[in-house]
DNA sequence: TCCCTGCCATGACATTTGTCAGATGCGAGG
DNA sequence: CCTCGCATCTGACAAATGTCATGGCAGGGA
């Protein structure tokens, strides 16, 4: 019996290579592919694969929000989500979502498939060595507004623009942003972004 | 007669998939493949290919430096540079290092055989849309200081981590940010780095 | 109920950042 | 030779940023 697979990236031409690589194993066989996060549960919903091969990084609806939307309509859909990115949240974030697996793109091709069908047999793929991280790392230990604050200030806004975008007074922002800078460890708003980012916790 | 090609990324599941999604044309074949940039001339100088896919994101040496050296001691070895990002920086750096061709990853994956048969019959490829923009860009307006200067914001640094870092007087450091927040028609550091880097020119 | 936490706000303060004017030295090009 | 652009520095100033103390308000336990 085949397993059945849905494809998710937004680079087109990883999305065809990785159907090449895929459709290589017998047992393996790709019945549909989408190029955005918002696609992914109306290609569920047409063609009822067995397992869905999610990239995190994607427009309009992110691979781990897209997982969720899945699992809560189709429980018996399995998610791997795939990812350029090891980032501890976003794999803590994936299992939270109902993730069976997690995969990142430096792991050697001929262990994707592998993934496919643990994955596809009830099992749970996770790279160790994220593991470990993920655990080290922990969870975010930002409030929501502060990670709200943070990812305003990823374009570099000033105060007064993420002010007036989230409505908060300019002072209630500095205080939001200070209190990451400390939480993250960091000594100003570009670093406490980066360490953030890095963590996955935005 | 065969097209033998070389292949570079620094994630593998990608390169494998590049790798699969080739290996599917009768007419290529995929002779080489390397994670690092470093490894590229050396894997040129044994395997002889005739055409170079070539990814810009890598560690060590980036896929441009890359084309450079491979251009330098093998002038028939064309080099065709696949990237993640459309900068236009890069694409014009690219042409300089002496690329034949310059595809970003999400065009569609049945064009890519096509753009590897191009390049190695001598043609020029390259995304008619990144072409525009790249004249429109145009070439980096930074000086090299103002550009140094900027690398060493990427990470969040202060003006006098930058200045101990570049050996330079803090108010020597603080006049080329000026200098390149104002080129960059940004208002403060943090949006000129991510200007500079959309546009390649870091 | 009381207490704690998160959220919002204010005002004051020191530090950092961005701007500007002015000055020197260097190399390339007319 | 002179000029121009680049790099370097200094000093001064205004604006933005980060920190702190303090207070109010809501919701969720103990």
């Amino acid at each position: 019996m085949t397993i059945r697979l849905l494809l998710a990236d937004d680079q087109a031409l990883v999305r065809g290579a990785l159907s090449a690589l895929l459709a290589l194993e017998p047992d393996l066989e790709v019945v549909a592919e989408v190029g955005a996060g918002d696609l992914v549960l109306d290609a569920v919903r047409e063609h009822r694969p067995d397992v869905a091969l999610l990239d995190v990084e994607m427009p309009g609806l992110d691979g781990i929000a897209a997982a969720a939307l899945v699992r809560a309509e189709f429980p018996d859909v399995r998610v791997l989500i795939v990812t350029t990115f090891g980032r501890p949240g976003y794999l803590r974030r994936a299992l939270q979502a109902g993730a069976s697996g997690f995969v990142v793109k430096d792991t050697p091709a001929a262990e994707l498939a592998d993934a496919v069908r643990r994955v596809h047999a009830g099992l749970r793929v996770v790279d160790p060595a994220l593991a470990t991280d993920s655990l080290i790392a922990g969870e975010s230990p930002l409030t929501g507004r502060e990670t709200e604050v943070l990812k305003a200030a990823q374009d570099g806004s000033s105060v007064a623009a993420m002010a007036a975008k989230l409505f908060l007074s300019e002072g209630t922002v500095r205080n939001h942003l200070s209190s990451a800078i400390g939480k993250t460890g960091a000594t100003n708003r570009a670093e406490a972004v980066l360490i953030a980012e890095g963590n996955g916790w935005l």
